[in-house]
DNA sequence: TATTTTAATGTAAACGTTTACATTTGATTT
DNA sequence: AAATCAAATGTAAACGTTTACATTAAAATA
């Protein structure tokens, strides 16, 4: 494999001035210049990234590191984070892990060692959050969807509080005035919030209310099904679900299934995600829906925002993703959505 | 960021015994060992991987390439290798890319700037076969459902050939006679062997065939949808279709409905992959199922099989992968299987 | 033309490791 | 106790870049 001397030689220049043209500096005479492009082209030189790495401290490496179970996220979000930051030279590193002690592993020894500029941290759940002030001072780390609130880093989280409040406000629109909520996994900061935003909106509208309403599921259409099932067969039955994510909703409409219940005629049921299959399942599920792909792009922008600033005033920041809800046929609208509830735009932040 | 200098001068030792420690070499007394192991975890010290990098011509981190749109896999495959691979304490970089050009200046880059040790490539297009053979000599490179064979790489294949034909026996099984076939994205590896395990069944069960029971699609859902109208529109139509993936087999079974056509009744409708969606939609989908996570063990283990071989012995290899036909409702078999086909397991591999 | 100024290039040290080779230490044999 | 050998450690060069500083070449001024 060619190195900087061998291009060097063959242009008949120093090896410092190679290094100038690579790095494109503006003090090469332009013909110079053409010699030692020509050099690198017929070599077929690439500059070797860890000699780079060592001299510069900069690896053009961003890391991501994800929860082993979100696999839908996953996918769009590396794709979203991938085509935003490749437009500027730089690759990513990917590492999923399932207990939360070996991502923190990952994430320092990435770090430390200097394989990566800096970290996307994907972390719903909301434990451990001492572990984290750690050692990350000086490099950019965004925390997406994460409770944990560091100095100096940026969060990045979507409004779930408020996807969250209107699709069960649309629930109450159809009528429904005794609503399940099926929680996510416990200390999982999404399910927290989406169980906010259902909580006010049912005291807000003077609602009846009954711990007897909640049901814990951990994400899976698996718990989803055993949730509704608790729920469904009490009496009196609750008229509407809101599961705190689409996997679960789906759980929940094969519950009602299995019990002979029509949906949405005799329970409504509504999810939160709009993974892909929710609009395939019968009936297609209503749900808020979460630009996935677009949050990947924030999230490179955020970064690079960051390695390109100062030390100094880096500044802690906590961006508001805006959300919106998909009315399908799962909430009582009719597929057509003619009885659409006009009431679902979202411009404000709150969260 | 402490170094390893930092280390030697904190233990009292010179900085090539703490190497030898890192590196755990067996010639380093019991004793200066344990004083060096302390001093690296009161520094917290982490060896700088550029600069090992440099030196060692080893990065313990492997390149994939995917397409961009097979989102699907993406998640999977990742999961599959990524755990595999970081037992062995390897990272992984992801570069998605959508036209083939890209593709391959991003392989190249970086394979020759020194990033990776070893790239999967997963490249079902049949063009350019020719850009390859290029400068990927000496590095281990995976090819995964790729028709492309080039010398001293491995290929991992799926046995689309295999799925295929019996999927579509499947299908003969139930007495259906006019089976259409619905192609994926032109110049599709899986796509054309999918095709060829189609044709063969329908020649060997002497079927009746024509060029009107195929038609074209991208692997869309989109397309499979406009191809499904094509091929029931016409006179006498199809009783059967097989959509060359889920995707299309999904759109297909829209068209059906939307032309009040009852699936399976009217038109048994079925596909290959198995994604998620394909048990929630209604019917639920009859498909091959592929094995994606076990897939990225099976990359995995090649890829280090390759790396810690001598140059000289390294081998061409074609491993594959058998698949396994999931018989659901779309095919005319009732939800409970009761109407089974009992000849569905997949044990020799041919493709 | 001689002198100053500026632009272009070159020299060499640094980045943080690994490792062949040299040296020291300690144990074993005579 | 001296001589030999093995084990443990140290020294220094190398990996391929970047970049501050030094030098040379070219242009502008006197």
């Amino acid at each position: 494999m060619p190195n900087i001397k061998d291009v060097a030689e063959k242009a008949g220049v120093s090896i410092a001035t190679v290094s100038r043209v690579i790095n494109d500096s503006p003090k090469v005479k332009e013909k110079t210049k053409k010699l030692i492009l020509k050099a690198i082209k017929e070599l077929n030189f690439t500059p070797n990234v860890n000699a780079q790495g060592l001299q510069k401290k900069r690896t053009k490496t961003l890391g991501l590191i994800f929860p082993d179970a979100s696999s839908y996220y996953f996918a769009e979000i590396i794709r979203g984070i991938n085509s935003y930051v490749r437009k500027h030279g730089y690759q990513v590193i990917v590492a999923s892990s399932h207990d939360e002690e070996d991502e923190v592993r990952t994430l320092v020894s990435l770090l430390q060692s200097g394989r990566v500029d800096g970290m996307v941290l994907m972390m719903p759940s909301i434990q451990n959050v001492n572990v984290f002030n750690l050692s990350l001072n000086s490099v950019p780390v965004v925390y997406l969807c994460t409770g944990i609130q560091t100095q100096n880093s940026t969060r990045i989280i979507i409004d779930n509080y408020k996807g969250a409040k209107e699709i069960t406000e649309h629930l109450i629109w159809h009528c429904h005035s005794r609503i399940g909520f099926i929680h996510g996994a416990p200390n999982n900061y999404d399910s927290q919030k989406r169980y906010l935003g259902y909580i006010d909106a049912v005291h807000e509208n003077r609602l009846e209310y009954s711990i007897l309403l909640e049901s814990h599921g951990n994400f899976t259409e698996a718990s989803g099904f055993k949730s509704a099932m608790e729920l469904l067969n009490q009496e009196p039955r609750p008229t509407a679900i809101f599961a705190a994510n689409d996997a679960m909703a789906i759980g929940a409409i094969e519950a009602a299934k299995r019990l002979s219940l029509n949906v949405p005629k005799d329970v409504a049921i509504v999810g939160f995600d709009d993974i892909s299959t929710a609009q395939y399942i019968n009936p297609a599920l209503t749900t808020v829906s979460v630009p996935v792909y677009k949050m990947g792009q924030i999230v490179g922008g955020s970064i690079f925002k960051q390695l390109n600033s100062k030390e100094s005033d880096q500044v802690e920041e906590k961006i508001v993703i805006p959300l919106q809800i998909i009315i399908r046929e799962s909430c009582g609208c009719s597929s057509q959505g003619i009885e659409k509830n006009p009431n679902t735009q979202m411009d404000s932040e709150v969260s």
